[in-house]
DNA sequence: CATGAATGAGCCTTCATTCAT
DNA sequence: GATGAATGAAGGCTCATTCAT
């Protein structure tokens, strides 16, 4: 009687949730297609009815990982704080993300490694990359422009901002009981903002000296 | 000293050579014992008279990897000059170090991803990131004690430097076209030790207002 | 009778006719059930409805692909004319229909392998081989009544007359630039008449010589 | 001690004996690459030491079909009988070689059924077929030079002995019962050799009356 | 009647590792 | 020490068939 649900959608993230949890645990290569239909309770044939390879899986799963962290972000582009207040919002959200995505870290380096390999992967990746490289820039030139900030270029502001974010992760994968990532960025960011605040003569000149 | 310890060492470095040269262009995964035996000139049988396994090939090649890096950076610690003099410098050698195992990312990266499921690998990695945390933090207890820095503690200088340096790689990955390591670590090391150089309780008052 | 049995008939024709072009085209080995459902623009679910199995479709579409041959050929059985014009005349037939029949070669050759190991298909293929000689033989066997023909017995010179036509149609296969069936059939065939109109003695007189 | 003997040769023949025998028995397709490795005593990775795939075994099987049939009948290109002798002996050859390779049959034709959409496999059967042509035709030719057999071209008349040889084949194959290949392969020599042996102008003559 | 999602047995091929020579 | 033939477990993927809707 009823309209058959579409089941899609559903069974989609069936699969896409046992592969998270199976190339996480395990690692893509260990990973066997077997394992991620037990896992989803579903058989193998429809592991493949609704996606073509276990490859295609990890595209998938990269926009799994990266679209929730887009979200919300823009608006500190049109928010009227200031803009290290700003930073430091942005930061702070970034920072709680990389947190809760912490346990996919180890999904996330097997596709790194594969991205050196599989355009597909290295293009999905940068993507997204691309994306909060653009709105942390776009937020920089908002300080520049307002003379909030002092730097040669929007664009490497924002790449000292976006290197320590990402070193940060790093260095927790280095030494996960050392490093506390919200803390940390949050340090770092202060040490940064007093160097993007001075002026830029001031700065040259303090160096001369 | 016998001449066969010499042969073996050869032999060694034969094979790692080819692993290397493999692991890199074809990624871990994708190689095949037989590839490394071709590229090497030896037979699959004596690749295994020298290693254990294709798993043990990554520790040793970790070692290569990481080993020369270590060399020389140590000086440092007794060098004569100011803290910041000394901290370009460090991160001027890291990022030359950095530029010239660009060539060996894909490698690395297939290993970090290992690291999340082979302790073995984890602890090899940590091994070498732990002794570069020790000079730069012993580098900057050197800046603390003396006042010209000033932090919280060293560790967490040495961390904001240290998750910048790795970050900067991170970036260029994701970007190679637009990131210029040396350059991007040189200059992201300047906002930095504006920060660091500025006492703290200067930092404090001046983010209240 | 009923509009559903002229709808069931329709059913099937589509998807027969849709399996003897894919067959033709793939081989019966790379068709996919779904393959024969696409073309044939109904469901997979619908090819069950109608077809016990893939296998099944091979008996159906043999049946087709001789049908039409038959008709027509009996006639010449009671045609008034002398045993080697009727011959001509039979061969032109069977070649015409074999040339129109080319296309779906690969397809016949798929169930003619099959036929080795599927006591069906044999039979099936079988049976219509066995419809031909039957014309041919009693034609034959007019002749040799009549005296127009010499031959030790009708079988014997069926099998002369039926070889010749299949094993042009094998050269044709080896080599389609050089073959013209039509030509060749007919050519062959007045040899074969020539010796079917030689008196059995001077057979024999003619070889001892 | 004993300078490892090169088992190479034996063990493709195991292989290729073991795939013979299965791929007669059970057809290509159902064949598995176990079966055939269970057959020949050998693992499944040795079948693709010596083997690039199941699908390399075709051509090879074919080459080992055919090559021994080729050989001695070159010699009576040059055997100093006359033609219609000859022809015998080339016929009765051919045949003996058929009969014996009567077993082989299922496989030969899941091969020609192959050949449609194989161009190797088309070609490999292409080339012996002409070679045999190439014998058939040179052999007629001196017939004609030597005014013992009459044709419009040597290829006319070698289409004619090649199609009944090819097609007793395809006879035998409809109703193994009934046909002798030796015999009827002889007595439908004889019939065309009473065609070939008959001047032009007289076969016009006696088909206008 | 019709659909197409779901199943799962099955297959070709790969490749790390071993070991007789 | 060195070789390379031999092994065999394992895995990604296919596809004929079924059946709930």
């Amino acid at each position: 009687m009823s309209p058959k649900k579409d089941l899609t959608e559903e069974r989609k993230n069936q699969i896409l949730d046992a592969a998270m949890k199976t190339f996480t645990e395990d690692g893509f290569h260990k990973t066997r297609m077997s394992d991620i239909a037990e896992t989803s309770g579903l058989s193998k044939g429809s592991l493949y009815w609704y996606f073509d390879s276990k490859d295609s899986l990890i595209i998938h799963l990269l926009e799994r990982i990266f679209e929730p962290e887009i979200k919300d972000i823009q608006t500190l582009l049109t928010d009227p704080r200031s803009i290290d207040e700003r930073l430091e919002t942005y930061v702070e959200r970034i920072s709680e993300d990389m947190v809760k995505m912490l346990k996919w870290m180890p999904l996330f380096y097997d596709f790194v490694a594969l991205a050196f390999r599989q355009e597909s992967v290295k293009n999905t990746i940068s993507k997204y990359y691309q994306r909060h490289m653009d709105i942390l820039t776009s937020l920089i030139k908002q300080g520049l422009d307002r003379g909030e900030l002092h730097a040669d270029s929007e664009l490497e502001a924002a790449i000292a901002i976006g290197s320590m974010l990402e070193g940060t992760v790093i260095l927790w994968f280095y030494d996960p009981d050392k490093i506390d990532i919200k803390r940390h960025v949050k340090t770092n960011l202060k040490l940064l903002l007093q160097g993007l605040k001075t002026p830029l003569n001031y700065q040259t000149l303090d160096q001369d000296n």
